[in-house]
DNA sequence: TCTCTAATTCACCAAACGGTGAATTATTCG
DNA sequence: CGAATAATTCACCGTTTGGTGAATTAGAGA
């Protein structure tokens, strides 16, 4: 009964030991476990099921469930910093740059919705995981170091409107995709239409597009300066 | 010991019987708490402390925790819905209509974050307690079918672009608020500034406003039709 | 004043949950 | 091979939680 002799042709195949392997598939399954339940959903039972492990294994590498929270949170932002970084702002022209940036946040999004759901979970909670760590803090996007800079080339080109901030802007874009998926089962039932067909999604990216395009390309009237 | 004679000073202020208060009280106190904790992090017997009520008194008016959660959020989105009533977008011209349903929104979900939190907890949860709910259903905002008229009247006179499409529209304002409110906390962490000064919030919303006006507002060099 | 009933409280449960001490086994290294 | 150690499992616990059956009490109507 203790499955020591494996004579029956039980599924317990002898888990070979392997440090690293386990941890990340505790970290794997505590990312899904975490973006379907929210942190005070989420259980570490479950955890231990979807990474095929044993409970006490999540307490042998991680001493409790935030540190754990914490590490998922940690490696979901890394992943978005490691993609952002390559993302090129500098070479192409500053219209294109932010159309691309644009696409970018779409596709990120929609590719990793955990994302999106740790950050709606880490948020109910006022963000105390994240301000205890300093690895996330310093994290601190140098995308928007980079987008200030696209954005002085084209207000000096004229190409673009002068006085935009590149946070306000940043925050912008990530809300137009952010609220979009985040929220696609309450607007979809609202609006009686499933906002995630492929059609649907491509009508969303493109107003998108034309929304944060609209904003920034400056107007022909007013070339280099906005009145107030 | 019982409390049953109030001899000492005690706090237990003998509890008038009003079955309308008491269920108003519940469902307030139900809101707060859902919106602090979501749904899985509520405590029945918090909100019970809430309302200054027995826990029991919570299953006498609502079947279970489900039910009480569907009553928050119908209350929620009816409150949204009869604010959104009192905007008469009809009347003033296209452009200051716009405007004021950005600010608006953004006024309603500032006053109002039980709602984005409830929102939120909702879309956690596939919106299974929507979904469920034909009164909210059915609420189905015709500020979306006012906004189409705007839309219509400004494309043609000319002011406003043409082929702008009502719900995006009305996704895209809701999600340039909802995403900063939603998420100041991990924002404010990661920007190192607090979002929420009276400052900041202006400047947000001045931010918004622009955004949404660059977008609707018709170019002069292409007043009927854009190129695609 | 006396019922009768609606409103409210009390005491309790079974299940689930995060967490732990101690035992056990696979692997590495001498 | 044999010990030492790292990786993993086992059995268990105290607390919390949503939920309930039965008793109680305040107030309305006769």
């Amino acid at each position: 009964m203790t499955a020591r002799t494996a004579h029956t042709a039980q599924i317990v195949e002898i888990r070979s030991r392997d440090a690293d392997r386990s941890r990340e598939e505790i970290l794997r399954a505590a990312m899904t476990e975490f973006a379907d339940h929210g942190f005070g959903g989420a259980r570490i039972e479950a955890i231990a099921e979807r990474a095929g492990v044993n409970k006490k294994l999540i307490y042998y590498y991680y001493a409790a469930k935030d540190e754990l929270f914490l590490a998922v949170l940690e490696q979901s932002y890394a992943d978005i910093r490691a993609a952002e970084h390559e993302l090129h702002l500098e070479t192409s022209d500053p219209i294109e740059a932010i159309r691309s940036l644009v696409g970018f946040t779409w596709r990120h999004y929609l590719a990793h919705p955990e994302f999106l759901a740790l950050l709606n979970s880490e948020n109910m909670h006022r963000a105390g995981h994240l301000k205890r760590s300093a690895r996330i803090r310093q994290m601190n996007s140098p995308l928007i170091e980079v987008l200030a800079g696209v954005l002085k080339r084209g207000e000096e080109s004229g190409e673009l409107r002068s006085g935009i901030d590149a946070m306000q802007l940043y925050i912008s874009i990530a809300g137009l995709a952010y609220f979009y998926l985040s929220n696609k089962h309450t607007l979809g039932a609202i609006f009686g239409r499933d906002l995630m067909t492929p059609a649907a999604r491509e009508e969303r990216l493109a107003h998108m597009c034309d929304v944060i395009l609209g904003y920034v390309v400056a107007r022909p009237s007013s070339p280099t300066r906005r009145h107030r």
